[in-house]
DNA sequence: AATCGTCTGCTTTTT
DNA sequence: GCAGACGATT
């Protein structure tokens, strides 16, 4: 291969691109350019003779993986691109344990339980373990048992407390249902390679430079497992900014970054502070923020864009006049300055807030996009569907079963379902076996046994007929969904045309997408639910469909980037939240704000309100203590309520219309 | 089995 | 203020 080429690259960039043996701490600051690094790092191992196989990239979220094989293909030979391994964290586990996990005592078509199965199964158990007297909110049970195995809490000695027991008993039913939730990926992925040498060696071989993204949002459980698969060659490149670090609410462990040295000795560090994003009135913004956290790696970020607007602050009076204030704007300033409606975007604090933001948007008839809220995968028809795939692959996932086995209605009702688990539960078996369980069938009535054996043998043809070699596979769900009655009963249930309309396209968007995994991939059913189940979001159709103003929170903004940033509710109590004060995780909220502001590429206007309607009623708010911090030279104030309603000046009213002239002449 | 009414209790959510 | 859960009703 030719030469490799670095000359796109800043000097610190470069150096962390050619510091490829050791331990390698790059510190890269909001807008640095990271993902450059990363792949161009990649690249230049690959250039220099190291297989492609031989390179793991890790992850959070798919689409960081995407996006970096993407740019990865574009700098080197695609196939090559395509063989180096980008994988998210809980994917690569999935590798590992999908080959070896039958030394941990599962089988090898083990389940993976997202989030609402495995709370669902938690309810369960709770009704069963509790006593009268005693409550447990299986929603919390959950939150502190994904705690507990994030943070190495092993089995609690102490079932006495309800939580260990339930913990205990929900490790076990899993393992019975041959299932895992998503922290177990990473749990029994560490506990694989700790306590089998040779299949961690085989993986250390495997692995002989590794890259992680994002690192300050790591885990205990990550740190372990990254720290197993380095040998004593430690080729580990970690890339992170810790002020940025806003997840360690869900156990991300700022001291992974913060004391990396102890944990891989003599480290290069090296820092990226040149940002290619924001104007410099921005970065100084944040800059002046962010330095009154106390514990952080200093660093001080600065871009050679010159010029800008001031950061704007913009009191308003309420909520109601902060969105009309802010969506009034956008609206004139897209046509006066000839602007996208994507170019705008909205940032908050909580969900709850993205509300009056919507129906002013409807109300004006402005486009926009709400990332993040409900997904795909939480509808109804999705979990079926992938309820039904399941129950195919792995004959112990009860969970799975039981979500399908009278959907639709089929004639098994509660009452015999509730008896085949407690006989299922005597038997040590799974539900499913004993359906087909001749005793267990004598004890049902003519019609139920009937319905059920009908059932068990339409799960068997199905079964049959998808692993079949050469089997059309995405056409025998098709055919499954149809045979079973389930889609015409999805639509007798529908309670209007539009929810049924929906619905269907979410079916045919799924089997499409197995269709196309299918054709394209050569995978079957296996590969394609678990890449559906570590999947909750569609990425591309969401990216590349929907266009318009972006409402967002905080934490989804994190890596994205917009021309003109709107930050709202900037109030004391919901940023800082009121409960992170009670916690005492402040500087986490300030680091929230920081990410906020620095997502701004030209101007950045933040909002908060005297006035805001809480749960119903209103209350009165003061601005947040952050503002204060913030550098005062780079800052302009204003009071929004004025702005508001200030009359139109003849200048604006010149220039707006001249702008409407234009856009008529250019047509 | 479906539907209605009342009660509760409120961040953030990469997989 | 409103969704989501749960229990009582038909």
């Amino acid at each position: 291969m030719a030469a490799f080429r670095l000359f796109d690259l800043n000097p610190e960039q470069e150096r962390a691109v050619r510091t490829t043996d050791g331990p390698l701490l790059i510190l890269a600051g909001a807008g640095s350019g990271k993902t450059r690094v990363i792949t161009a790092r990649a690249a230049f191992l690959i250039s220099r003779g190291t297989a492609p196989e031989n390179i793991l990239a890790v992850t959070f979220t798919n689409k960081a993986a995407k996006e970096m094989r993407g740019r990865l293909a574009t700098m080197i030979d695609p196939e090559q691109a395509k063989r180096t391994v980008m994988s998210t964290f809980h994917a690569l586990c999935v590798r590992i344990l999908r080959q070896d996990i039958e030394r941990l005592g599962y089988k090898r078509n083990f389940s993976i339980y997202d989030e609402g199965d495995t709370t669902g199964l938690i309810k369960k158990i709770i009704t069963r373990t509790a006593a009268r007297d005693e409550k447990l909110e299986a929603g919390l049970a959950k939150n502190l048992i994904s705690k507990a195995k994030n943070t190495g809490w092993r089995e609690p000695a102490d079932d006495k407390t309800l939580i260990g027991a339930v913990y205990a008993r929900y490790n076990q039913e899993l393992k019975n249902l041959n299932a895992v939730d998503f922290d177990d990926l990473l749990l029994l992925t560490v506990r694989l390679l700790g306590e089998h040498g040779e299949v961690r060696e085989r993986w250390q071989r495997k692995f002989r430079y590794i890259m992680v993204d994002e690192f300050q949002d790591t885990n205990r459980l990550q740190l372990d497992l990254i720290t197993l698969l380095a040998d004593e060659k430690k080729n580990v490149a970690v890339v992170g900014d810790d002020d940025q670090s806003i997840y360690g609410w869900r156990g991300a462990e700022a001291s992974n970054i913060l004391e990396f040295e102890t944990h891989f000795p003599n480290p290069a560090v090296i820092k990226l502070e040149q940002n290619y994003r924001s104007t410099n009135f921005i970065l100084g913004t944040a800059n002046s923020l962010i330095k009154n956290n106390a514990r952080r790696r200093a660093k001080k970020l600065w871009s050679a864009k010159e010029g800008g607007e001031k950061v704007r602050i913009l009191a308003m009076p309420d909520d109601q006049q902060e969105a009309a204030l802010i969506v009034g704007e956008i609206h004139s300033r897209k046509i006066t300055e000839g602007l996208k409606w994507e170019d705008f975007a909205i940032l908050f604090r909580m969900n709850a807030q993205s509300r009056l933001f919507e129906t002013t948007f409807r109300d004006m008839k402005i486009p926009y996009r709400v990332v993040g809220g409900n997904s795909f995968f939480d509808s109804r028809e999705i979990k079926d569907v992938l309820a039904y795939a399941a129950c195919l692959m792995n004959a112990d996932d009860d969970v799975s079963l039981l979500r399908i086995v009278n959907t639709p209605a089929r004639g098994i009702s509660d009452g015999t379902v509730e008896k085949a688990t407690t006989a299922s539960i005597h038997a040590r078996c799974s539900v499913f076996a004993i359906l087909r369980d001749e005793e267990f069938l004598a004890t049902l009535t003519a019609r139920t046994r009937g319905a059920v054996e009908k059932f068990t043998s339409f799960l068997d043809d199905m079964d049959l007929k998808m692993h079949e070699p050469l089997a059309n596979q995405p056409g025998v769900l098709r055919a499954l969904l149809t045979d079973s009655g389930y889609l015409t009963d999805l639509q007798r249930t529908c309670k209007t045309p539009e929810e049924w309309l929906k619905r269907e396209q979410n079916i045919r968007y799924l089997l499409d997408d197995f269709q196309s995994y299918h054709d394209g991939h050569g995978k079957g059913l296996r590969e394609w639910l678990d890449a559906m189940l570590l999947r909750h979001e569609r990425e591309e159709e969401k990216e590349e469909e929907v266009s318009g103003v972006t409402l967002i929170t905080l934490h989804a903004s994190k890596g994205l980037e917009f021309p003109h940033v709107h930050l709202i509710g900037c109030e004391e109590g919901v940023l800082p939240h009121e409960r992170s004060k009670l916690e005492g995780t402040v500087d986490e909220e300030r680091r929230l704000l920081y990410v906020g502001i620095t997502r701004a590429k030209q101007t950045l206007a933040i909002t908060w309100c005297r006035n805001r309607t809480k749960y119903g009623s209103a209350v009165s708010c003061a601005p947040s203590t952050f503002l204060k911090e913030l550098d005062p030279d780079l800052i302009e104030r204003h009071d929004g309520g004025e702005l508001l309603n200030k009359p139109v000046t003849q200048e604006k009213a010149t220039a707006k219309f001249g702008a409407i002239l234009d856009m008529l002449g250019k047509l």
